[in-house]
DNA sequence: TATGCTAATGCAACTAAGTTGCATTTAAGT
DNA sequence: ACTTAAATGCAACTTAGTTGCATTAGCATA
């Protein structure tokens, strides 16, 4: 099972809050914030935050705020850049689009803001 | 005077707030947060929230949340990138850095996140 | 399987950002 | 100067996120 499996690799207790924060973060392909998840969790907020702030010290969650002045979690499988919506809102994945490279900067995560295609199509 | 012109320009009206405000962010040369701007300004933060969020919407301010979860406003003289480093917190304009192209959609703005210069020389 | 230690949790209280309704004031055109 | 809609200040509110503390639950050891 590998939700557990990926608590242990970071040297941190299995407990049922965890487990199910990952279950979560993992079940959906997007970024989720702490509305989306409040209502799926049974654990307190303060333990989601607990967690989540100890999930990205040990680079398991990967957050950033959106347009919507909420902030987003998502499990951080592999790094990809993120594109937000300036019209629509959406938060899409750009699994495809490579991390660019900037002369003596470690590029670690990138946000991309504007309009998406289907917002440039309808426009 | 540029800063009422630029005021006018959008057809809003020229307020000692809106003044005020503008002054501020276009003396500095890095992005502000409230926590940055409150103790400078003598209007109320409803009457900041308002001017702020009026100002975006006619594209004369552009705001991001960085590291430290608060929210940056800049004047947006032209657009461009900005790096927030993971190690430091501090936050780069990258007037240099194009914004880059990814098709099918309209690249508005860039966040970079990651190591900056510094923090990867001293690492 | 029981024991014990430490980390994790729940709860409550708190801080701070951002929002909203409403009464008052002010910019700007006539 | 007069008028009117827009801007402001104030107060109350919402919600994200934090913190202290008492309790609980992992997990290692015996």
């Amino acid at each position: 099972m590998q939700i557990k499996n990926m608590i242990e690799e970071k040297n941190l207790k299995v407990t049922t809050a965890r487990k199910e924060l990952l279950e979560i973060l993992s079940s959906e392909k997007k970024p989720l914030s702490f509305e989306d998840i409040k209502d799926k969790i049974s654990m307190d907020k303060a333990t989601f935050y607990r967690n989540i702030s100890k999930f990205e010290s040990e680079s398991m969650v990967n957050s950033f705020e959106s347009n919507d002045k909420k902030r987003y979690y998502e499990i951080q499988e592999f790094p990809h850049a993120h594109f937000i919506c300036n019209g629509c809102s959406n938060i899409e994945c750009l699994e495809n689009a490579p991390l660019p490279k900037l002369d003596g900067y470690t590029i670690m995560d990138v946000i991309y803001k504007g309009m998406c295609k289907s917002c440039n199509a309808t426009q």
